[in-house]
DNA sequence: ACTATTTCCTGGATGC
DNA sequence: TGCATCCAGGAAATAG
C-alpha cells in the first residue's frame, strides 16, 4: 500500500517522465469512487494544461499545471450549449470529455492559469506511463492523452484511491510532513491525546504520509508499543519517535519504497525497503533484537505488529 | 473538540 | 474443483 516513501518514488518517477508534457484529452470512468471532484470540472482542468511538475504532498501525487491563454484565441470546441456533460462509453479510446473544458476555455481568463491535479492512490492505485497501444487494463479510471504521443492512466482496482482538482492550485494536504517537522511541533502534535500513538500516527491531520507499515516500524525503532496512549509518552521518548519516523521514511525512499502487495513504480519497478521490514507482517516470527516472537494486535482496525520485549 | 466505529471496494487466500 | 467467506487498509462518514 503505497505510504509516504512509496508516493514519493512514484511521483519523482513520473516528474522525470511527464514533466512538460501536455494533457490533449481526458477519458475518465464513470465507476463510483475514483473521481472526487466531479469529472466536468476535473476534465476542464486537465485537457490543453501543461505539467509544471509533479510532486508529493502527504500520500498524494499533485500535478502542477499550467494553462496558456493567447488574448482572443479560438475556442477548439464547435458543440455549444448542448447538455452533454461528460459521456464515457465503454471503450475507454473513444470519447474524450470535452464539453466543459470546451466552457472553460471561452471565457476570458488570465493567461498562465495554474491548477493543480491531486491523485490518492488509496490501497491499489497505480499510475502508468504507456504507448496508446497498450491494452488497457480492467479497473482504468482515468486515460490522459498527452502531447507527447504516451499515456498517462489511473488503474486501480479496489477503488480506493482519489482523483480531483484544485483551481486555485491551493491544494490542502492536512497535516505536517514527517520529513520537514520539527521537535517542539511533534511534541505540541501529541500532547494531551488519549488515543492511541499508533491511531495518532496514522492521523493525517497531525502527520502526512504515515501509514501502517511505517507506524509499525517506527514504533519497534522508538521501543513504544502502538496502544500506548499518546499522552502517557514522555518528551524523550516522543523526541525519539521522531527520529524514528524520519529514518525509516528516509531509508524507505532511498529503497524505492515497500512493495508488499499492489505497489509498482511508475516505471514498473518495485521498491525493496519490505526486505527491511522488522515487525510488520511479521507475526510469530523472532523479533531480530531479541528473538522474541512478534504480536499482532489490531488497533482502530488496523494490524499492529510489535515485540513484546522490546516495545513498552 | 476528540475519539471510536463503520463503510467503501476487489482479488487473493483460506476453508469445507 | 468449486463455491462461500474472510481479510487487507486510507480516509470519509457516522456515532458517541
Amino acid at each position: 500500500m503505497p505510504e509516504l516513501p512509496e508516493v514519493e518514488t512514484i511521483a519523482r518517477g513520473l516528474a522525470r517522465r511527464v514533466t512538460g508534457d501536455v494533457v490533449e484529452s481526458v477519458w475518465l470512468g464513470q465507476k463510483k469512487g475514483p473521481l472526487k471532484s466531479p469529472a466536468s470540472e476535473i476534465a476542464a482542468i486537465l485537457e490543453h494544461s501543461r505539467i509544471a511538475a509533479v510532486h508529493r504532498m502527504g500520500k498524494h501525487i499533485v500535478f502542477d499545471l499550467e494553462q496558456d491563454h493567447v488574448a482572443g484565441a479560438p475556442s477548439p470546441a464547435k458543440g455549444r450549449g448542448r447538455n452533454r456533460k461528460t459521456k464515457n462509453s465503454e471503450a475507454p479510446s473513444t470519447q474524450a470529455l470535452s464539453e466543459a473544458q470546451a466552457k472553460a476555455g471561452r471565457s476570458a481568463r488570465p493567461t498562465n492559469t495554474k491548477a493543480q491535479w491531486i491523485v490518492h492512490l488509496g490501497m491499489t492505485g497505480r499510475l502508468q506511463v504507456c504507448e496508446p497501444q497498450t491494452e488497457v487494463e480492467k479497473h482504468t479510471h482515468a486515460i490522459l492523452r498527452l502531447s507527447s504521443g504516451r499515456e498517462l492512466r489511473f488503474v486501480d482496482p479496489r477503488r480506493f484511491g482519489r482523483l480531483s482538482v484544485a483551481r486555485a492550485a491551493d491544494f490542502d494536504a492536512g497535516g505536517i510532513e514527517p520529513l520537514e517537522i520539527d521537535r517542539d511541533h511533534f511534541l505540541a502534535l501529541f500532547r494531551g491525546r488519549k488515543t492511541p500513538i499508533k491511531s495518532a500516527l496514522l492521523n493525517q491531520k497531525l502527520l502526512r504520509g504515515v501509514g501502517n507499515i511505517y507506524a509499525d516500524e517506527s514504533l519497534f525503532r522508538a521501543g513504544i508499543r502502538p496502544r500506548r496512549r499518546a499522552s502517557t509518552l514522555t518528551r524523550e521518548q516522543l523526541g525519539k519517535l521522531l527520529v524514528s519516523v524520519k529514518e525509516v521514511l528516509q531509508e524507505a525512499i532511498a529503497l524505492g519504497g515497500s512493495s508488499i502487495s499492489d505497489y509498482v513504480d511508475a516505471d514498473g519497478e518495485e521498491g525493496f525497503f519490505q526486505l527491511q521490514h522488522r515487525v510488520y507482517g511479521r507475526e510469530g516470527e523472532p523479533c531480530l533484537v531479541c528473538k522474541t516472537a512478534v504480536k499482532r494486535v489490531v488497533i482502530a482496525g488496523r494490524s499492529s505488529h510489535y515485540c513484546p520485549k522490546c516495545q513498552k
